[in-house]
DNA sequence: ACCACGATGTTATAGTGTTTCAAGAAGCAT
DNA sequence: ATGCTTCTTGAAACACTATAACATCGTGGT
């Protein structure tokens, strides 16, 4: 492992304390849910948790068996995609457009430029969010005349730990 | 309209020579299908005149329409899928994945970076290639572990030219 | 002319997402 | 507490997007 990968990487290291992951993100869930006077519903949270369960990009489907695995009855497609709706809508997931998929937001409360680094060998997808980055980017689409809304950047490739790996 | 839409700007003016567009990227894909030793059937072709019909991105059923239209019998999904495949394969065409849509590549021959600029309002979506901007996000990416493929940038916005027709 | 290979036509099937409507639960005012 | 309103949920059907499988046809090379 390359000394890049302190403990500041964005990249998370397959060894990291994912419960405190999950923790953080429901307690910031909560706040942005109290904040826009929405409700975090058991089909929603349970939803949530699912996608929050792993740093891979999840589809619709996965969730669904992920929830029947958890004792979950009767998970229509349908509550999935209403929840996933509600979710974004709330900044709290991310839909992957070119996967079809979703992660949980790394930052829901703060990050507002994101780029999405797609490791296609492990799967896992990184909520990156460097403003500079995004800024830039922005900044030269403006200069031509153009009025961007949010950008959606999403880069496939090989992950540090992958790249350790030597797969 | 302001100064900055003079000839070179990247966004097609909706006065534009469109026969032009067409017959560039036609007499380059020929080149390219030369090279790569590949044919551009009767079929291929008619889907990707479709796609080049309007700088509008357009799915597998507008484009089966169009064909419809255009006097052509048989247009199974099936078709159109399998020559969409071929046209992306060469590079002669992009897939719009957060709008499951495909637009002509402006520069087959040359373009390596591509970023989408979408506009929302009258739906011209634009294979803005500028390798500067694409090139620097890269290098943010690579400077923190990630191997990058070739990015997919696709961003929604306003064009000048909407801009303009206040709308 | 014959063969081999790739392209096409066709049908079936899987995957992804939306619409619709009825029923249920939560919040709010009286 | 009651009733009203609004949002959420459940369920079925539907529409869109994409792939698989296989037989047939055409083209190009020998």
């Amino acid at each position: 492992m390359g000394s890049m990968m302190g403990a500041h990487s964005p990249f998370p290291s397959p060894y990291h304390d994912h419960a405190r992951c999950v923790d953080r993100a429901l307690s910031e869930a909560a706040e942005i849910c109290f904040q826009s006077g929405e409700r975090m519903t058991a089909n929603r949270k349970a939803v949530y948790l699912q996608v929050l369960s792993s740093h891979k990009a999840q589809n619709a489907a996965d969730i669904a068996v992920g929830l029947a695995r958890n004792g979950k009855r009767s998970v229509s497609p349908m509550m999935v995609y209403r929840a996933l709706d509600f979710l974004v809508e709330q900044g709290l997931i991310h839909k992957i457009s070119s996967l079809n998929a979703y992660i949980g937001c790394a930052e829901p409360m703060t990050a507002r430029a994101h780029c999405f680094l797609i490791c296609t060998v492990c799967g896992v997808v990184t909520d990156y969010h460097d403003e500079a980055v995004v800024q830039q980017l922005t900044k030269h689409i403006r200069a031509i005349g153009f009025k961007p809304k949010s950008p959606v950047v999403e880069v496939p490739g090989i992950c540090p730990f992958c790249q350790d790996s030597e797969c």
